[in-house]
Formats: C-alpha cells, sequence, structure tokens
DNA sequence: AAAAAACTGTGTCAATTGACACACTAACAA
DNA sequence: TTGTTAGTGTGTCAATTGACACAGTTTTTT
C-alpha cells in the first residue's frame, strides 16, 4: 500500500487521520496473467490502482478491429470513469498482461471519502482537476506526434511495457499496425 | 447569460442564489475575427464559455507545423487547464476564427465559487469529472475512427463548423492534411 | 478600386502504409 | 513431452498519403 500513498502524496498533503480514511477503503488483491478484470457489457464499480504487472483496455470498432485505448502499467489510477460514475455498462474490457498486484477502491468507499469532510473532498477535487489536466496534455501530445515519435515517446516513459507487452499491442496502442512498428524498429536498430 | 445558464442546468441542479453567485462572477465579452485570445508563453487566467463564433486552439510540433488542438465551437466550456490551475505559461495559442462572443470566468472567480458552500464546491466537482469523463470517451472514440469516420462525425455533429471554418484548420484538427480532406469529400460527393 | 493575402480545388509523383502470406520461435496446456 | 496456440520477423504488392505545383476564387487591406 506504500506505492498508493507516496501516489497520493503527489498530488498535495492531507493528515495522516485521513490518509488512514482514504486508505482504509482500499484493498489489494493479485490477478494471474490473462484473466478478465472487465468484460463488455459490464459496470465498473472501482477504481483501480496498479502496483505491478500490465492491463491491456481495448475495445472493437466499427470495422471489428480489436483497438487498444491504453496499455496501464504500474503506479497508474485507471478505470472507466463514465461507467463508474453514471453507473452504466461499458462497451470496452480490460484483461491482465501479466500477473497484476492493484489496490481497489469500490464507489461505496469512494462517496464515503468525498463525504467525509473537508479536506478530502478537496483533495478528490484536486485529483480530479490534476487527471483531467493531465488526459488533456496527453491527447494533446499524442496529436502531435508521428508514429514513429510515439515510439521513442514509450520507449523513454515505459521501457519496460515495451519489453513485455506484445508488439501487436504496442503497435495499436501507438496506432499503427504490427509490420509498420517492425519497419520502425528495423530502422532504429540500424542506425 | 442564459445559454451559460442551461449549459450548467445540464450537471446538476443548485440553488437559485448559488447560481447568481455563480454568474456574478463571470463577465461577457465580444472579440472581432482574427484577435489573439491566448498567445504563447502567455499564462492563462480564465475559463471560457463560448456563446457564438469559432475559436482555434493550436500549438507547434517539433518540426515546426501547425496542429490544431481543437476548435472550440458554441456551448464549450475551455481552457488550457495545466496553465490556469498551475499558474504557468503555455506554449500554445489560440485565435478567434471569426467574431466570438463569450463568458469569462477568472481564477479568482473560481476559487470563490469553489470555496463558497458545499453546494457550489460539489457542484463544480461533478463538472470537473464529467468533463474528465467526457474527454476520455472523446479521445477513446478519436482513436478508433479512420480519418474519414472522424470528418463524417463532424458533419454529423458541427455541420456549422465544418461550414464556417477553413478547410486547412478542419483537417489539421482531425489529423490529415487540407489534400486528403479533398479527396474524401470529393469521394463523398460522388456517392 | 486595385493589390495583396488567404483559401480552395486538383493533378502528379514519390514515399509510406496496410494487408496478406509464410517461416520461425516461444509459451502454454493436455 | 508433444501438440497447440500466440507471438515475431520479413518480403511483396496494391492502396493511401503527403508534398509540391499551379490556377482560380474569395477576402482583406491599402
Amino acid at each position: 500500500m506504500e506505492m498508493l500513498r507516496d501516489y497520493f502524496r503527489e498530488f498535495g498533503e492531507i493528515s495522516d487521520a485521513n490518509m488512514d480514511f482514504l486508505l482504509g477503503h482500499i484493498v489489494q488483491r493479485k490477478i494471474p496473467k490473462g484473466e478478465v478484470l472487465i468484460r463488455p457489457h459490464q459496470r465498473v464499480n472501482s477504481i483501480y490502482f496498479i502496483e505491478t504487472g500490465f492491463l491491456h483496455y481495448y475495445s472493437y470498432n466499427d470495422f471489428g478491429e480489436r483497438i487498444t485505448l491504453k496499455v496501464v502499467s504500474p503506479n497508474y489510477c485507471w478505470t472507466i470513469l463514465d461507467s463508474f460514475v453514471n453507473e452504466i455498462p461499458t462497451p470496452d474490457q480490460c484483461v491482465a498482461l501479466s500477473e497484476v498486484r492493484y489496490c481497489e477502491l469500490r464507489r461505496t468507499g469512494y462517496s464515503a471519502i468525498k463525504a467525509q469532510n473537508k479536506e478530502l473532498s478537496n483533495f478528490i477535487q484536486t485529483i480530479t482537476e490534476k487527471l483531467l489536466s493531465a488526459k488533456v496534455i496527453e491527447a494533446n501530445r499524442k496529436s502531435s506526434m508521428s508514429i514513429e515519435q510515439r515510439y521513442l515517446d514509450l520507449l523513454q516513459t515505459h521501457p519496460d511495457m515495451v519489453r513485455e507487452v506484445p508488439v501487436q499491442i504496442i503497435a495499436s496502442f501507438i496506432g499503427t499496425s504490427r509490420e509498420t512498428l517492425h519497419r520502425i524498429r528495423r530502422k532504429l536498430a540500424a542506425a
């Protein structure tokens, strides 16, 4: 749970009592490789924080192609917010690409934390605001980078992911085919 | 200001007094076509709500190409959150593509609203959460659509934008060149 | 009213990409 | 251990794309 505590600390200071209250609503779990965390048409009732391993979050487009929406890596907080907040089913799915250790905060816990006191509700507001900001920056960066740049960026920021996750999935994640990603790799290896 | 009032109502109910308090911190403005709303390396101190007209929000990538990050259309709330929240300069810029009428909420007003009472701070939390959710959905949709699908989607959801905004900018927004967008248009016209 | 600037439409050509095919290797289950 | 499945690397070819060039139109400025 120390990893999650540090993750929270990055967003600001809160009292020890509040931090304990917060962490008190969270449980640690572990799932094996290949296990489905979210199946299609299911409602997502938790927020997840990944400690080790990788999750594959994907959906299918109108042509039936599988689209990787995110490869969730350690030290990252993830959920399908639309499903979580509005309590509606999601068409997407999420599978463990390796054994995954994670922390889970259920909806009831999330509500309790927000309602507990002012410091905690402000803390949640701060986190939500920062996540929104980060998401916008990420989307903008993605827009302005070529496929090759996105791959180089992944190599720098998540070398472990590039090593452990199948090329097909990495390729789909950065928005291209596995063959094109091979060409990029070959080119980079030659240089 | 009625348009903004309706926009807020979509996010939930608040008391008349709180709605008045909220709107009391907002001023209406108008800028002519071509006017720069945000210049590069400036700090963004407001949240904007567009009533009429279009804004062009863009940056430059490593190759010096201008990348359209967003064409902001009416009934939309926009800012550069990273700059607004963290009070840091933004490298991006924003220009009016036509005469634009908008509402402006400055940082001081935003803070005052969040601090006023529980209903308002919860209201802001709800809005932030929904915007985050919407942003994630938008990014995921974009990932799973082809250029042509994105154009068809724009035609459906923002026909006015497609009519009034230069093709170059629309093309850049959906992630292609103006020539390719022409080809798509020609193909669609033929069908 | 004339000149300049911005925007649009289109053709050509080289470069990039995706789709397919196939051989090879690694991981996993019976 | 062996068969099966999943994943990787590479070559070919057709289709798509971006870059460039240029003519025509609209908008803005002087």
